[in-house]
RNA sequence: GGGGUUGUGGGCUAGUUUGGCUAUGCUUCAAGGUUUGGGACCUUGUGACCCCGGUUCAAAUCCGGGCAACCCCA
């Protein structure tokens, strides 16, 4: 793939920033040539597969396995699930096969449950069966009707699902906090992306669910993403596609059901805006498809020397392999400073530069992505002086992030204040609010023109905040404290 | 959902107003040479007017439609 120039706007300036890395650091090629649907170089590619590989973990040390179900969906099964969940899919239909018209039709299948919940209704007998939990990784296909952009909103994306089904609510409950515990695993802890969990409101839940949860960050355009979802589906669906199973007494019952649904390219975006800085992306040590690069500063007239810089160059790449970490000698003909930007640009987090000096020394000079300090290292504390330096890194990202985040949430007690926040502050208002039931609805609403595309979030999932006074809309009590922000 | 802008080698771009000449420059890529501690340089070479239709002696340029990308508003 071509070599790409780096990057000429400040990050301040998001859209283009963001756009540029995504093409510069190899992150997507929009050039396919069909509105959403993008390709996914080796570089962006390698990243998504890294969070797939996270999730997957988490759900099957939660006792989840793997499946995998067709690219399609019958058309009768969908429009089951229209019918009784009131979801109204945007869908590719599959018309012909060949030149010949097809007695069903079918769709490129964008959300699982019509797909797997009329399977599930055979595979689920007993109580025995119970708790049945299991997950697919796959792609999400449907006509998004507004403007596409990668890895914030395309019409054929990665995505992930679990789909799992318990004998009570109870247990779907507990599911339900298991899927926040897995999303603080695998998005904080090792993405180092810092969220709040929302409850959605009720008008703005997965119409076929119960309640939906989201772990919401916001991006530096001040936009709300949305990195996942999962939902108490209750019986609605057990209902829709009969999925029943036989009770300890032998009566039959209908199923309990949750699901999980991780957006892998919006979890990406999170970490590209957020770590992201003017010089191109910031990746977290464990996921950088190269976590280290070496680079061999030579000098034509010193060919001797040349030949141990680069042999030096080798062993210690030998050495780093064997220690378990990704790693490359870029040995190309560029000048070095020329691969130090764009070793940059694509967040590899460390780089060693070995030269004449740091042979005859036995020392390496070592680079983190993140500040770019030089540090002098002995070639004998490898091991140790990598585990450190990683570590470091990651705290800084950490810490930057969590810098982010703290200062992205703030307080309005008025719409006047919230207009003036929202116009200015990117990021969430917090506001008391009347309610987050279907009697909300009108207020969310005139808030979303009054301020220009504000957006109710919702409510803190886990503990949510004690609301006083009156809900700055319609001055009514405030029955909780919801979260506000534009979004995607 | 509504409005707007744009489409020229792999990337960025000049030329389009006022139709005409070998289509400009930078960068990437390839080859050779000099270089190499924070985006080096020289020489040579490859490579483009989004698609379909219309107007015209003549279209990158004007008109219509399509496709795609971007921006703003709801």
């Amino acid at each position: 793939m071509a070599e790409q120039e780096g990057i000429t706007v400040k990050k301040e300036n998001f859209s283009e920033w963001f756009s540029q890395v995504v093409q510069k650091a190899n992150l997507a090629d929009i050039r396919f040539g069909v509105q959403g649907f993008v390709v996914y170089p080796t570089w962006g590619f390698k990243i998504i597969r890294r969070i797939y590989e996270y999730l997957e973990e988490e759900l099957e040390k939660d006792g989840h396995e793997p499946f995998w179900f067709p690219t399609i969906v019958k058309k009768s099964d969908l429009e089951k699930e229209k019918e009784h969940a009131n979801f109204t899919p945007e869908v590719f239909w599959v018309t012909k096969a060949g030149d010949k018209n097809l007695d069903e039709e079918f769709a490129l299948k964008p959300t699982g449950e019509a797909q797997i919940y009329p399977i599930y209704s055979l595979w689920i007998r007993s109580h025995q069966d119970l708790p049945f939990k299991a997950y697919q990784d796959r792609m999400f296909v449907y006509r998004n009707d507004k403007q596409t952009r990668p890895f914030l909103r395309g019409r054929e994306f990665p995505f992930f699902e679990s789909h799992d089904v318990f004998a009570t609510h109870e247990e779907g409950l507990k599911q339900v906090k298991k899927d926040f515990e897995i999303s603080t695993k695998v998005l904080y802890d090792k993405l180092k992306i810092p969220f709040v969990l929302f409850k959605r409101p009720q008008w703005d839940k997965f119409k076929g669910a119960v309640d939906t949860y989201t772990p919401d960050t916001v991006m530096p355009d001040g936009k709300r993403n949305q990195l996942a979802s999962t939902h108490d589906l209750g019986q609605k669906f057990a209902k829709a596609y009969d999925i029943q199973f036989l009770d300890k007494n032998g009566e039959k019952q209908y199923v309990w059901q949750t699901c999980y649904g991780p957006g892998i390219i919006r979890i990406a975006a999170a970490i590209f805006g957020i770590h992201g800085d003017d010089n191109g992306l910031i990746l977290p040590f464990d996921i950088a498809p190269l976590q280290i690069v070496i680079i061999p500063v030579l000098f034509s007239k010193k060919k001797t020397e040349n030949d141990k810089v680069l042999k030096k160059c080798l062993d210690i790449k030998d050495k780093i392999e064997k220690l378990g970490y990704k790693v490359k000698v870029d040995d190309s003909d560029n000048n070095p400073g020329w691969k130090y930007h764009n070793w940059e640009l694509h967040g590899v987090p460390l780089r060693l530069e070995i030269g004449p000096r740091e042979v005859k020394a036995g020392k390496a000079t070592l680079v983190e992505r993140t500040e770019r300090k030089k540090f002098e290292i002995k070639i004998k504390d490898l091991d140790k002086e990598i585990k450190k330096h990683a570590k470091s890194l990651d705290n800084e990202i950490k810490k930057k992030a969590d810098d982010y985040f703290k200062n992205n949430t703030r307080v309005a007690n008025s719409l006047k204040e919230l207009k003036e926040m929202l116009k200015k502050h990117k990021g969430f208002v917090k506001i008391p609010f009347c309610s987050d039931d279907f009697d909300g609805e009108k207020c969310a609403d005139k808030l979303k023109d009054e301020t220009d595309g504000g957006n109710v979030c919702g409510v803190k999932a886990e503990r949510p905040e004690k609301a006083s006074g009156k809900c700055i809309m319609c001055g009514k009590k405030a029955k909780c404290i919801v979260y506000v922000a534009k979004s995607y």
